[in-house]
DNA sequence: TAAATTGCTACTAAATTAGTAGCAATGGAG
DNA sequence: CTCCATTGCTACTAATTTAGTAGCAATTTA
């Protein structure tokens, strides 16, 4: 990794995905949006800008210590922008976003279907 | 929860999502599927079906223990199943690949820009 | 029938996440 | 200005997940 101690560990291209050697842009990916309510804190900023404290509340309450390791993974990821009303998605992260919307409409189903 | 004791947690519609209430359909799915590796099994299982082994070696050779749990869950929740050459996807299970292959060449650009 | 290969379990160590407390900074209200 | 509420975090510990390694029983291959 070559990172300096204690800073945030970001899949970079190239960079071993933890443990993986291939470093391929989509396992990358997987790795960074991968981890916990990190696709939470995408689908949730969607629709509004928000604060730290309301994304806390949307996100079930998950702990600030996660979410704050998340939002920094995802702005170092430029997916994710500080704005004036808190925390806003990129120009990026609304693409990603748009591809993980219809995700919304099938887990509707597969969840009837289970 | 209410599930016994050493079986595997799969999310589940109306279940808390780790802590949350809501269980929505879509936040149930990313507590599936933003689990290590389980997003990187689903892509690997896409263009052929993997024996376990195959498909440990084509996953940076994640350990056994978490393949077989992600294997697990992800047969629980019908989107992959057993085949005679090993593991595969289930019709569901390619559905969802196909909502997933859009982000392979979006991660590329994305990669580059970073 | 001996030797590989496969699917997996067991176990320990390391890393991530959960959960709670609380503090410094900012922004009104009075 | 002064008080108080809200916000954005940091610190810390406990619990859960994942990594990593060893190895074994069953099936397949030679």
């Amino acid at each position: 990794m070559v990172q300096k101690k204690d800073s945030i560990k970001i899949p970079r291209l190239g960079d071993a995905v933890r443990g993986s050697k291939s470093g391929q842009p989509i396992m990358v990916l997987f790795d960074l949006i991968g981890r916990r309510w990190a696709m939470g804190v995408l689908w949730n900023l969607s629709d509004q800008d928000c604060t730290f404290r309301e994304l806390q509340s949307r996100c079930a309450s998950l702990s600030p210590t996660v979410l704050n390791t998340r939002l920094k993974e995802l702005r170092a990821a430029g997916l994710v922008e500080k704005s004036t009303d808190g925390y806003a998605l990129t120009d990026a992260g609304r693409v990603l976003y748009n591809h993980l919307e219809p995700l919304g409409g099938w887990a509707e189903k597969w969840a009837k279907s289970l």
